[in-house]
RNA sequence: CGGUGUGUAGCGCAGCCUGGUAGCGCAUCUGGUUUGGGACCAGAGGGUCGGGAGUUCGAACCUCUCCACACCGACCA
């Protein structure tokens, strides 16, 4: 492709909105346009990127996932989400209209049901089984807050790969070959990434694993443990119970006056303790309606998902009010605690081996010192409701815990016959039983993964493509090309050789200052660059440079093109 | 939806407090000089100052209202 007949948008400045830094890039050079919130165009250049994603991808489902392509309407009839039941449950993010007979559609953000209604309008029998199907396609949810670009937008690009099985081992067999298909895909993209396993979230289902690309700027936090191959979302990652026994209380309960003190930071100032001596008191609403209390250690936080997953508690997981606080405890949130609380008290696993804490005292502006569990107050229920922290025990018993974040390129579910009983997709087994298929459902944010690729591959100056996702492998730059035909004439050759020798050649042929056209192929990120001038051909040279590294080589012309086509290769 | 903030040329911004008929840098166009790291000189084009209403002789500026966008919290590939 010649520079002259392509179309580069190029900015020097970034538009204010774009605050990640891949999204500041993606704007910069041009892959994309904003039309709306959480709407993009992808110009030319970005699409040829994101075809590339696509391209890898297709192989995969095609070589390791053992999938086939098919395409579903992005458009769909209520009827079949009432039928699943997430007509209803699905909420907001599901943008539903109406046609011209009144009748409802959703856009789909998802699959499954359409999928569903494929599947067993045509598979009757175990023999047809298994089926296997994916499809690359547009999707819209309507986000609560799209932001970062193409990393959270409304409409966004995705594979979703759908399984459907006789029995649990089918399943689990062609889940494990998506697995393996998802750790081809990321690893020939060149991504540093990480399997975790991870919360099944609204989808619903048994097993999970989600793909996280690693990256300071990731929305997840991922638990991981050194040595070994413990991985995990934190949103599912389980703290275990102390290794020590709770010790025996040694203090008396005292009250004492606390003015002003709201939070566990101003308590532990105020009385001049450790926070790993107090107790964190979070009122939620249970599932009769009344407030529970669920006590964390003051420095540890609580994991709402563990929490909702608690059949005391109400889901989804409701804060309590702070009018239903006051009336339920006596007192403000910032002095709660179990003593003399005749409603449900769940503690997580850490408090239960704590003694002598610091805990409030259900009046405003006291707590008590030296508490103790069941001495003080009623023994709670025990539950594993804390988010984990860097330096717990994993719960493999191999090693200690880290944490770092993490942006999901990919999640893979099983889902087993939550979708076939609702949409009644049966089959019939060798005795003639209807049975609902168990499925599986396999995803890849391909637009995603555009935004995070370059969220971990980047320099000061612009993009830094891994090769298997550059718009193009190469830039050719000849300087001073209108003054001297001979770096003309040997660009327009080298150009057409490297062409036939079927490499994607990118000839910058602008009339450009040579630090306008470096800077705009830097800017994109295309891996390699030949710069051709009149000072090296006068030694019979052109330069090869890589993007990554910045080192420079100087190559014959003579045998530059096979010299270039092995360079690239490595 | 709640909290905070911003809307002025394609992009980045100033002007607003203290009303007087809109400006800077980059980009674009023309001419010239330049030419291995985002050139220089001269000139030119480009604006419903987010929309509407109000106050005023006069509103980018003050008031009200609506809209859009971004950031912080509940969702997810």
């Amino acid at each position: 492709m010649r520079a002259s007949q392509y179309l580069l948008t190029t900015l020097k400045e970034a538009p204010a909105e774009a605050e990640l830094i891949s999204h500041r890039l993606m704007l910069r050079a041009g892959l994309i346009k904003r039309l709306g919130s959480g709407l993009y165009t992808w110009m030319p250049l970005g699409l040829k990127v994101l075809r590339k994603v696509e391209a890898v991808v297709r192989d995969e489902m095609a070589k390791t996932a053992k999938a086939l392509e098919i395409l579903m309407p992005a458009v769909q009839p209520a009827e079949l989400w009432q039928e699943s039941g997430r007509w209803e449950f699905y909420g907001k993010e599901l943008l539903r209209l109406k046609d011209r007979h009144d009748r409802d559609f959703v856009i789909g953000p998802t699959h499954e049901e359409v999928v569903t209604d494929v599947v067993r309008r045509d598979i009757k029998s175990y023999r047809q089984l298994p089926v296997n199907l994916y499809q690359i396609q547009t999707k819209f949810r309507d986000e609560i807050r799209p932001r970062f670009g193409v990393m959270r937008a409304r409409e966004f690009v995705m594979k979703d790969g759908y399984s459907f099985h006789t029995d649990f081992a089918s399943l689990e067999k062609t889940y494990w070959d998506y697995y393996n298909a998802y750790c081809n895909v990321f690893n020939r993209l060149g991504l540093k990434f990480r399997p975790v396993a991870a919360d099944t979230g609204s989808i619903g289902g048994t097993g999970s694993h989600e793909f996280q690309v690693l990256a300071d700027s990731g929305e997840d936090a991922i638990v991981w443990c050194p040595t070994s191959d413990y991985a995990a979302n934190i949103e599912l990652a389980e703290a275990v119970a102390p290794a020590h026994a709770r010790p025996a209380a040694a203090e008396t309960m005292t009250k004492v006056h606390t003015p002003g003190v709201k939070t566990i930071a101003q308590l532990a100032e105020f009385l001049k303790i450790p926070v790993e001596k107090t107790v964190k008191a979070v009122v939620v609403d249970g599932e009769d309606g009344k407030p529970v209390l669920l006590m964390v250690r003051g420095d540890h936080s609580l994991n709402e998902i563990k929490a909702e997953k608690l059949p005391q508690v109400k889901a989804p997981l409701t804060f309590s009010t702070p009018e239903s606080i006051v009336a339920a405890f006596g007192a403000a949130p910032g002095s709660l605690g179990p003593v003399n609380f005749p409603g449900i008290v769940i503690m997580d696993r850490t408090v239960d081996r704590m003694a002598d804490f610091v805990i409030g005292s259900n009046e405003d502006d006291q707590h008590y010192t030296g508490a103790n569990i069941g001495r003080d107050f009623p023994e709670p229920i025990v539950a594993d409701i804390r988010n984990v922290v860097e330096g717990d025990a994993s719960p493999d018993g191999k090693g200690v815990l880290e944490i770092c974040r993490g942006i999901e390129v990919g999640h893979i579910f099983q889902l087993r016959t939550k979708y076939s009983e609702a949409l009644q997709c049966t089959y019939l087994d060798a005795e003639g039983q209807s049975i609902p298929m168990e499925m599986g459902c396999y995803g890849i944010g391909i637009s995603r993964v555009v935004a995070a690729c370059i969220e971990q591959n980047y320099d000061d100056k612009g993009i830094v493509f891994p090769p298997a996702m550059a718009p193009f492998a190469l830039a050719i730059v000849p300087v001073g090309a209108d003054r001297n035909p001979q770096v003309a004439e040997t660009a327009e050759r080298l150009y057409a050789d490297l062409l036939a020798a079927g490499i994607d050649v990118f000839l910058d042929d602008r009339e450009e200052r040579p630090g306008v056209k470096f800077a705009d192929m830097e800017l994109i990120g295309i891996p390699y660059r030949v710069t051709i001038g009149g000072k090296g051909l006068e030694k019979g040279v052109v330069e090869f440079v890589a993007r990554a590294t910045g080192e420079m080589q100087e190559l014959a012309v003579a045998d530059a093109v096979s010299q270039v086509a092995a360079l690239i290769a490595k």
